[in-house]
RNA sequence: GCGCCGCUAGCUCAAUUGGCAGAGCAUCCGGCUCUUAACCGGCAGGUUCUAGGUUCAAGUCCUAGGCGGCGCACCA
């Protein structure tokens, strides 16, 4: 919560921190053990302040009978799924003589009077802890009566098996890790109210498998989009998150000051324009996996905060880049989730390549059934076709942008399978480079999956002259109420009169990619604490 | 930003045309040496999201607001 002194976040208004809790059933702080005060036990809520209240008083017993309920440190001798993974079976009824020290949270109490069982939990794995009062030694049987779900528990004892079969630790000993005031979710139902898991995720996790096994599919993806990059001999960098001007995409930033400098700042809404600088620098392939931030809608597709990965390489063009795609898709989803066919919201979906390519014009000619259909016909004709496709257009657009219009509206949600749409028009690529072989469109594609676009490339533009030209186009829009449009970027354009190979860029939404190979449909559930409204008291 | 839906005990959910706010789990007390959603008996737990309004009577109907979900719009 903590931000460095000197910055102060202005957009969105800074969230209060530390409302005030009010006590408003009253909690006797513990006697004079020196305990933190009641954080907030005295909500509204009897029934919590009841189990709170009753949790505490615990701890002072621990307390009095000598016992830390937070101590400093433990030793396990072996994790919980290295123990369940060391012994795959053992007969039931029997013991195996080998002694280990595990921990974990403990999440479910049986009680069957002088035999108890208790649920350990660590890495999202379960064992059972055989507990037989008889083998406990004394500091531990008083401990047992004092332990509640929830609270964190070390154990020491033998690896058997009950007679039911369940692999299990008989404890000798029970050490207190840490008690734990607040009560777990139900056990059996676990947490469902979705603003609940996304708030407190600390809470979904400990009780929803599922967002354990996403927030994994998210590591994995990120480690092997990094691993493949560096087997391609692409070099990861950090550019800055605190931008002068905004760059590099059109959308609306967000704005922070210095106080030191006395300047507004932009939140970064692409790292584009620092790494094309070091492609001029010499710098022959370079990545960057970090956040973007875009002041915009928010949606089960859109966080104000998201991942991006974003990568430049000299010499190539986006035919380089559109197999490098693949190669990125196809690595993730094999290390991730083992394999690239997939099931996405109950549809088969294969991220396998070489994928379809085709250009937008004729994705687009054919959803409008129109094969005449070019950029320069007459700019009545495209707002009629739109008007025919109850497609918005303004009188600004031209025939590029209306276009794209029709195919976002037509196209773009019906590929299913992995599709690089090609050469986009120039209206709508600033930092893109003319094609080769047509004046109307860029060397761009966008690589849609599941009807999403997932990825962004271009064979970059870096003719400083035509630069310089878009970007005043693009200041034209501004000052004509575009808030989205770019600004002139001076410190690139002196970069890219140093000069600047040719060079194939690329950005993937690893958010997205995550959703994909997580099967799940809202970002908010691959990103560990999503952009809510603060909570309100 | 617009539309639809939701919000009841710590958790998961009930509550008939507007008619005494309930259950299961968890907590608390008691019993139980092979349970695993343990079981059995008992106690307790509520600002029904908030503020107004209608009514003899509001969880339920009306108005405004809050938070969330979904869809649309915008975007990646």
């Amino acid at each position: 919560m903590a931000r460095p002194p000197g910055t102060d976040v202005r957009w969105p208004s800074p969230p209060s921190h530390h409302h005030l809790e009010v006590a408003v059933v009253p909690v006797d702080p513990p006697p004079d053990n020196g305990a933190a005060p009641a954080p907030d036990a005295g909500d509204d809520a009897s029934k919590l302040a009841e189990i709170i209240e009753g949790r505490r008083a615990k701890i002072d017993q621990l307390r009095d009978a000598g016992v830390e309920p937070y101590p400093v440190r433990f030793r396990p001798s072996h994790t919980v799924p290295e123990v369940r993974a060391a012994y795959p079976d053992v007969a039931a009824g029997t013991e195996t003589g080998d002694h280990v020290t595990i921990a974990g949270r403990l999440v479910a109490k049986r009680e069957m009077g002088k035999l108890r069982f208790l649920v350990l939990r660590e890495d999202g794995q379960d064992i059972q802890l055989f507990c037989p009062l008889a083998a406990l030694d004394d500091d531990s049987r008083a401990l047992m009566d004092l332990l509640d779900t929830g609270d964190w528990i070390g154990a020491t004892g033998e690896v058997m098996a009950s007679k039911k079969g369940e692999l299990s630790v008989k404890p000798a000993t029970l050490t207190l890790l840490a008690k734990g005031l607040r009560p777990l979710p139900d056990k059996w139902h676990g947490l469902s109210d979705t603003e609940a898991r996304f708030r407190q995720r600390e809470l979904d996790l400990v009780v929803n498998d599922d967002a354990r096994r996403v927030f994994e599919v998210r590591s994995r993806v990120l480690s092997a989009l990094r691993a493949e990059m560096e087997e391609r001999g692409f070099v990861e960098v950090e550019t800055p998150m605190l931008h002068p001007i905004p760059g590099g995409a059109t959308a609306r930033p967000f704005v922070t000051h210095h106080n030191t400098l006395d300047v507004d700042l932009y939140l970064r809404i692409a790292p584009e324009l620092y790494l094309k600088r070091l492609i001029a620098g010499g710098m022959r392939r370079v990545f960057e996996i970090n956040r973007n931030f875009r002041n915009e809608g928010m949606s089960t597709r859109h966080n104000p905060e998201f991942t991006m990965l974003e990568s430049y390489a000299a010499y190539d063009d986006y035919h380089d880049v559109m197999e490098l795609t693949e190669g990125l898709i196809e690595r993730a989803a094999r290390d991730a989730v083992g394999t690239t066919d997939v099931t996405y919201q109950g549809r088969p979906l294969s991220l396998a390549g070489p994928y379809r390519r085709a250009t937008l014009l004729e994705l687009t000619a054919e959803a409008t059934r129109r094969p005449d259909l070019r950029y320069d016909l007459d700019v009545a004709d495209l707002r009629a076709l739109c008007d025919t496709h109850e497609v918005h257009w303004e009188h600004a657009w031209g025939g590029g942008k209306l276009i794209v219009e029709l195919y976002e509206k037509l196209v773009e949600g019906d590929l299913w399978e992995p599709t690089f749409v090609i050469d986009h028009p120039v209206e709508t690529s600033p930092l893109a480079r003319a094609h080769r072989s047509d004046p109307h469109v860029t060397e761009r594609f966008e690589v849609i999956v599941a009807g999403r676009e997932l990825g962004n490339a271009f064979s970059e533009l870096i003719d400083p002259s035509v630069q310089r030209e878009r970007f005043e186009a693009q200041a034209r829009a501004r000052a004509a109420g575009d808030a989205e449009a770019m600004v002139v970027d001076e410190a690139y354009l002196r970069a890219m009169e140093l000069g600047m190979p040719p060079t194939g860029g690329l950005g993937i939404g690893v958010d997205r990619l995550v959703m994909f190979l997580a099967d799940v449909s809202n970002i908010r559930d691959v990103i560990l604490f999503p952009t809510l409204r603060p909570e309100q008291t």
